[in-house]
DNA sequence: ATTACTAAAAGACGAGTAA
DNA sequence: TTTACTCGTCTTTTAGTAA
């Protein structure tokens, strides 16, 4: 749980620009902004570097302020709160794409039993060994953002066999009927045009599917 | 400037459903949701009372708190924020709706000079002195909660020869590639499904429209 | 002008308690 | 069980200061 200040502090300097790119912001700039003193202001900005939620470069005449990608998950979790508030309508969301190849790792990940069970008991069915790749058209990139992390859920990481596995991300889906689910690394960076869909079956085989398809994904977000 | 742990905590409430009605909620529970012992929450909720963003109704089993239309405006500013961060204005809001005659309000509150000067300034029109009156559709009245206050102008009341005026907001939109602007008095409940445009001309006569015309406004947010 | 420290003042926190 | 008070403790704030 992030502290409600430090939360206000880091959209104030979102909505200054910070996500975009580093920012000239003083601590009497921030200070005015929250109505709050200077001082304040400056430790606040240093609790917010210390949980990485913005990274600071200084220079004598003041300081370049950046949210970090760890800081922007922290408000679109904060925004998809509000959306959720506001926009109880089962919203539906369709993104389309075309089917790629991916580079194998997706069935490398599906083939661990413990990603597999986690995977399993909260989609609610067996995900086969391997992952549909799925390159998301301009508009959908962006439709994609508002999904957020709303109905989002998180899979855990592990050790095991001295290495650890990274934690992962999963939201229902369904293509042609099909439920399925795209999946995403929780910390890495993930090129934002590619998704990965796991489903029960191999979606490949069973709906027929070859490279440069073109496929709607449909996230009902229930 | 609402405080950053009353937002937070009205953000739970409403999270709760407390903005489609009265809700039970015990300070335990809140306390749980927010990670704070009950005597915090307990203090939280009376402090969100005192600001009148929630109605409590205290029973001896616990109380039911329900976010007024105050705190739901609280709400919708800090929701906009998050629009404004990661919808960098590229959407362009449509309202559809049915030309109608209104009760004439609009022409005498435009023919106040303090109201036409003020308009006039933050729009860059003078505006013609009555207004359109526009009946969204159903879809229309849900965009329309989108708009949000993001991007509207605040027109301050005053006070002339004995009598109070309101303060009013302002939106700049267009009609038919027209430039006119959406207004709504700030504090009076308005009816959802209603809009009163102004601009420049008369619109009714440059555009010829007539009661019961569908006419599209849209809000470009910019 | 900055940042960020120290130290005193202010305020928030939660245990205990009464109703 | 509740709510909400008091009170001791701890945290946060801001003024003052140095760099």
């Amino acid at each position: 749980m992030v502290e409600a200040e430090d939360l206000q502090s880091l959209k104030t300097i979102a909505l200054f620009g910070g996500c975009r790119g580093p920012i000239w912001l003083s601590s009497q700039s921030l200070g005015n902004a929250l109505e709050i003193s200077p001082q304040t202001a400056s430790r606040r900005l240093i609790a917010l570097e210390r949980q990485q939620f913005v990274i600071r470069s200084m220079k004598p005449d003041g300081q370049y302020v950046a949210v970090t990608r760890e800081g922007e998950l922290a408000l679109r979790r904060e925004y998809a709160d509000y959306v959720r508030i506001f926009n109880p309508e089962q919203k539906q969301y369709t993104l389309t794409g075309v089917v790629i190849s991916g580079l194998g790792e997706g069935r490398y990940y599906m083939s661990i039993p413990h990603y597999k069970e986690q995977f399993g008991s909260c989609l609610g069915f067996e995900p086969f060994p391997g992952t549909l790749n799925i390159r998301l058209d301009a508009a959908s990139i962006q439709v994609r953002k508002h999904l957020d992390h709303a109905g989002w859920t998180e899979i855990p990481g592990f050790t095991a066999d001295d290495r650890t596995f990274g934690g992962a991300q999963v939201i229902p889906c369904r293509i042609r009927g099909y439920r399925c689910a795209i999946v995403e690394p929780s910390r890495t960076h993930y090129p934002e045009d590619i998704i990965e869909v796991i489903a029960g079956c191999e979606l490949r085989n069973v709906l027929n599917l070859n490279d440069n398809d073109t496929i709607e994904v449909e996230i009902t977000h229930d």
